[in-house]
DNA sequence: AAATTTGAACTGACTGGTCAGTGCAAAAAC
DNA sequence: GTTTTTGCACTGACCAGTCAGTTCAAATTT
């Protein structure tokens, strides 16, 4: 095993791009306005194709840039890439942050917050397919650089569902019995494939119906007859 | 009821299984044996690296083959991409049709029926786990040229959970207001994402357990006493 | 049964092309 | 006048696919 972990000595590149627009500290919010658009050729491009198969001219052109610019603004192609993560992962996380946190403020149960997470997990692979799809690809890649990036973006987004669902135990509403971190992968993957799957192949459903359906299933709602 | 159900009644399932001898216009046994080596390389690299990082010269090497052969054998490395591709999900279908049918056998229901095929689903990913990362990263890419292939692929497999659903529904165990299609997705969704995370971050569980994380979500068992 | 032929299977150096990343002078934006 | 972007030529590495030549076991001939 060669684990060539070599350059590791690189100052942290600055993570800002996530607050962009609000309050300018004085920075070029220009440079913000580059970055967002590779950030979003690269983002369609590379779930379209895959990291390997998308170069740098495609990157830029897409985003209607020079290729210099590109590595003005970022040291390399798997930074660009690295940094995208970053970005789309903090936002999800703070989306279902968001979504639990409003259902606890407004007295709901935990199968409530559940409920409101998956919803807007929803919300978001509907608004960023690309992401989400470039994401699922690259999660469960081993060997590759950017290997660490993704299990610190990977706990970001699971560790909010794991939370609610030891709340859950500790407050007695679920069972004791149940595995946090398995049934919290099994939860987030009901919703990912189902997502994928429905913009995939069913693109014309409205997310509310989906939404509904998967309530039911994590509400188990789904033995008993029907009204027939 | 149901999780008893270990492996043991179940054929081994051996990769070599498949060819074996039929079909054979040249009927060699040696050409065989080379793309078999060809797929079992292909698999763990793509995995890894993802197909377009992959280069044939490693697929070659790692399979202890001339790289003239892997040409010989496959038309393009695209074309042995999508016949691994094929050959794994005949695999992976065909266990879970057998699990079904067992289960239907021994009088079990359909709620037996879904958990056989949930851990017949484990099993597999236990056993060849390269290759459903493999699937997951290439799944809902759009724009690849495999994409019919991975169509049908997908539906082969899919299309036996919708088959139990719509079964159960019919036979009323099930309600009728579920969505068949979206919830066969995310009971994919939900055995595929927990057994990479179990693979990924808890290798040393064992499978039983987390077949029975699986089989209580899967029968609404989380709620705890109270009934929250 | 030894010598010879056959051809499927395999080999690996080679080719034509691609692509990440560089360098830099000039323009534009701030 | 500093920061950022542009445009473009250039390099060196890498890689999919090719092809003329080799291997060897079985078939055929002697």
């Amino acid at each position: 095993m060669s684990a060539a972990v070599t350059s590791a000595g690189t100052a942290p590149v600055t993570i800002r791009a996530m607050e962009s627009s609000s309050t300018a500290p004085g920075g070029s919010t220009r440079r913000e306005a580059t970055r967002q658009k590779l950030y979003e050729a690269a983002v369609t491009l590379i779930a379209e194709q895959g990291f390997s198969a998308t170069t740098v001219d495609e990157i830029a052109e897409r985003a209607g840039v020079a290729k210099g610019t590109v590595y003005y603004n970022f040291a390399s192609k798997s930074v660009l890439f690295e940094e995208l993560l970053r970005h789309g992962v903090g936002l999800l996380a703070a989306s279902l942050r968001e979504a639990a946190e409003k259902t606890a403020r407004d007295g709901g149960s935990k199968v409530d917050a559940l409920d409101a997470m998956v919803r807007a997990g929803l919300v978001f692979i509907d608004r960023y397919p690309a992401f989400t799809q470039l994401y699922v690809a690259e999660m469960w890649r081993t060997n590759r650089a950017w290997q660490s990036t993704l299990m610190v973006v990977r706990q970001q987004a699971v560790a909010v569902v794991e939370d609610v669902l030891r709340e859950g135990v500790e407050g007695g509403e679920f069972s004791d019995e149940i595995d946090v971190p398995l049934t919290a992968s099994a939860l987030v993957g009901m919703v990912l494939v189902a997502a994928l799957d429905w913009q995939s192949f069913q693109p014309e459903r409205s997310l509310d119906d989906v939404h509904a359906a998967l309530s039911r299933l994590l509400q188990g709602r789904v033995s008993g007859p029907g009204r027939g």
